[in-house]
DNA sequence: CTGCATCCGCAATGATACTG
DNA sequence: CAGTATCATTGCGGATGCAG
């Protein structure tokens, strides 16, 4: 951990104490736009952010939807969003308390690239999955 | 590791053993288009593709361009990415050996979709950093 | 109900050394 | 140059328990 740094404990750090340089190069390793690409690139970021775009959600209500996710992770990742100002936290006062999660305007401009990328995935799943078929044949004859 | 799954070190198995419905929930667990997703979301991928989408390239320039990775995840990775069908290796029986890595029109399908997130990182990373900022500043106050 | 704190195993990653 | 093999470490992610 760096100057800089924060404590979210999800969030890995790319030992970015007060970059100098930040534009144009996304391959430099302390480049802020790859830190976002890493949040954006993270698993549950994705399925969360395309489900909040759909309606707003309670914090069960994703994790349900989302099979595999642990309570842990599903905290973890929506405080970061969170902390981005991808998604909105809501806080209804009452007993029990009623969280409800919502994706912002910031959020949504992602989104689109997003779901571009999962229709992307849907479409083109067969292709892939059947060069992973043929790679692994050729891998089991060629030794 | 289950049935269906191969040897590949870098690649997180989601234990989906013939899973028989492929289509529509990106959401179960078992859903191979997660798969790609979690293979799309990585790191290191994205960067190549960006790389190898605007021209074909040598390990060690891969390397070189893409500060911060390991000859190990950038060989990984790449072995997936060849594996999944969305990058090409070539070689040449050179002494010493001289291997290319291309970017396949599969790839390049999804190049489009990657690009299109990147630019809105860039675009968008001063809006996300201010976010993070007023984030940090009320849970520093409140905390 | 909605979380946060803690412990902990294991997979993923990185550093280093070695091969062709 | 282009990797592979080995070893050390990290921190992800799951399980559990507690709090508001």
């Amino acid at each position: 951990m760096q100057e800089g740094t924060i404590s979210i404990p999800g969030h890995r750090e790319v030992t970015a104490p007060a970059q100098s340089r930040p534009r144009g190069d996304v391959y430099a390793a302390n480049c802020p736009t790859r830190q976002l690409l890493d949040r954006i690139a993270d698993k549950w970021s994705t399925l969360i952010l395309m489900l909040l775009a759909a309606e707003d959600m309670r914090f069960n209500a994703l994790k349900r939807r989302i099979q595999g996710v642990s309570q842990k992770m599903l905290s973890q990742t929506l405080r970061s969003l969170e902390r981005d100002g991808l998604v909105s936290r809501s806080v209804e006062p009452t007993v029990p308390v009623t969280v409800t999660y919502a994706i912002t305007p910031l959020g949504r401009g992602l989104f689109g690239s997003l779901s571009a990328m999962i229709e992307w995935a849907e479409t083109c799943m067969i292709e892939v999955t059947a060069a992973q078929r043929a790679y692994d044949l050729k891998q089991a004859s060629a030794g």
